[in-house]
DNA sequence: GGGATAAGTGCAATATAATGCACTTGTTAT
DNA sequence: ATAACAAGTGCATTATATTGCACTTATCCC
């Protein structure tokens, strides 16, 4: 029994109380279904135990939830999110008639882009963060992707949309004669 | 020392063992570093250890990983996320002249539709989970955004977006002469 | 070969997580 | 008031996480 100065345990008794209590079980009731004792239960939501990773996936699992769910912090309000609250008016990065407009403040959890690339124009990028993926959805035009990696190219046209890990390296390249636009969403360790 | 079969503990030994060869420590440094032994490190790496909470943490900060990070499941691959990892044509949702389009497969870590609200058309929306934010991009025309529960009523033009929580009730109104269009990215958990 | 570093094993000693029980406190219902 | 249930406390006991040390194995370098 240590004090309950780690972040990580005050995040686990939160999210169990709130659960448990969600749920409808009493403490006595919970610890018979995790298969532990109440006595321990009655530690953690008081945050003033260390517990081993057995005992708190014991409790995740009776609860119906995943041991990430256990451990995360509880949820963010917007702003700490790094998300605009209020409206946010897109950056623009203008070059040789091709657009990059940041529909999103970069860097957070989820980056929302919008893009047009001029008639003929291309775009190549090297391989980011394993964990990553990006959503690419058309708004006009035809748009080529490349990943040389896996030997795949896609044409893609208004309306659809592709997913692929940004482990690797790829390109765009706007085949047609006008202007293409699409979206373009990054996620970062999209895990439940 | 239990056995290994715990899922969590498989990630934990997994990541540790990935990180603290990244960063070029040897075992015993990083024991050191983190103030654990030597021994119970091993032990981790193996899998062969139901480990405490404070003690998985303090591999964690010594490895300038978050605990997250540390106990979440190797990156997937692009089908095990739900996301199309071919073209995916959306699927539509026609109702009386608006259009209620799903970019992404619904249901899994993030979501991507595209709407449009005909002139005067109006959609409201209950309260959905803790944690879930919706991220707004205008695309075309103009969209009110009315949230009751925080008395705010925003006003988007094409090019602006907006976060906001969908744990509070919301409503949609298209207050311009003509169609609007935007898009819609649901997330769900979106956590460090 | 010999020496050095990194990783894995076995085992006894120690620290502490986890249990079980008795008890108090507070609330709710009859 | 009494009964009944849920939650919190103190403490001795038990189980086990964690330590420390000695030892093996493998690799690399001189």
């Amino acid at each position: 029994m240590s004090n309950g100065s780690l972040e990580v345990m005050q995040n686990v008794s939160a999210n169990l109380r709130l659960a448990r209590q969600q749920q409808g079980y009493s403490q006595e009731r919970l610890a018979e279904l995790a298969g532990i004792s109440r006595r321990m239960l009655v530690n953690i939501e008081a945050g003033e135990s260390n517990a081993s990773i057995a005992t708190v996936d014991k409790l995740a699992s009776a609860l119906g939830m995943s041991f990430a769910e256990v451990v995360r912090p509880p949820p963010l309000a917007d702003k700490e999110l790094g998300l605009p609250l209020r409206i946010w008016q897109g950056v623009q990065d203008d070059s040789h008639g091709s657009l990059l407009e940041s529909v999103l403040k970069p860097g957070m959890t989820l980056e929302l882009w919008r893009w047009q690339l001029a008639a003929g124009d291309s775009y190549h990028a090297e391989a980011d963060a394993l964990g990553c993926h990006e959503v690419l959805y058309m708004l006009d035009g035809q748009l080529e992707l490349l990943l040389p990696q896996q030997q795949q190219r896609h044409v893609l046209q208004a309306g659809q949309s592709l997913t692929f890990a940004l482990d690797q390296v790829y390109s765009y390249h706007n085949p047609g004669l006008v202007v293409c636009a699409f979206t373009k969403s990054i996620l970062m360790y999209p895990h439940a």
